[in-house]
DNA sequence: AGGTTTCAGCCATTCACCCG
DNA sequence: CGGGTGAATGGCTGAAACCT
């Protein structure tokens, strides 16, 4: 690894950072940057980069579009996120945004410089136990997709109109059928669902990202 | 025959309202 | 304020009609 920069904007992180790669990384040349335009400028002089460390909070940058930024603009260059925080959505969101590694600020000295070794060999680096974390929640969310898959067409139309917050009383008018028929509906959804009411349903719909209906009758 | 859709009837819960 | 009452709503079950 020859030249590396640095992108965040506490000089604490920056030094941190800093002592951890040039202990690991020996004769490695690095740069800094306190806001994502300086990163930018850095990136733009021309020589090449093996590696940027960004952090997605800084000025100039808010979200994920600082990353977006630089990913569109140096494809060659891979970008490890670094984050003080790290939840599960947070990192899924970095790695889907490009980045090709996510490095949490807590991470110990050693674990950040395998994580820097891992993404130079090419691969994608999260944290054992977040992607860990991520699988299960990938696990569960094909579960939920599975159980949405089971239900008919009509089942799928008043889980919709549910997703969208309408009343039992609602959707039978919407449906032109009496409140009974969607009574019964709604019970068939939340079996097969496996759920007990219909907010758990509702929850399980916005988690997999299920439309809401948005009814044509008026 | 088996799955889907529809319905009536029933019970539980919640909430607003009224009355003492 | 607390209890009784009725309306509204959510949910379950059994059964009939319909479709493939």
């Amino acid at each position: 690894m020859d030249r590396v920069l640095i992108a965040d904007d506490h000089p604490l992180v920056r030094d941190g950072l800093r002592a951890v790669i040039s202990l690991a990384f020996e004769g490695c040349e690095l740069f800094e940057a306190a806001t994502l335009d300086e990163a930018l400028g850095v990136l733009g002089e021309g020589a090449e980069f093996d590696l940027v460390l960004l952090d997605l909070n800084m000025p100039g940058a808010t979200g994920f579009d600082g990353l977006d930024r630089m990913v569109a603009q140096f494809p060659a260059t891979p970008v490890v996120v670094v984050s003080g925080s790290h939840t599960a959505a947070l990192v899924r969101g970095a790695l889907a945004h490009g980045a090709a590694g996510f490095v949490p600020k807590s991470l110990r000295r050693s674990a950040i410089a395998e994580a820097l070794r891992a993404v130079l060999d090419g691969e994608v680096y999260v944290p054992a136990d977040i992607a860990e974390e991520i699988t299960t929640e990938d696990a569960a969310e094909a579960s939920i997709r599975r159980r949405i898959d089971l239900l008919t067409p009509q089942q799928r139309v008043v889980f919709g109109l549910m997703v969208a917050g309408r009343l039992n009383k609602q959707i039978a008018y919407e449906l032109d059928v009496s409140m009974t028929t969607v009574k019964a509906h709604v019970s068939a959804v939340l079996a097969k669902l496996e759920v007990f009411n219909r907010t758990q349903a509702v929850i399980l719909a916005n988690r997999v990202g299920f439309p809401p209906v948005i009814p044509t009758r008026k």
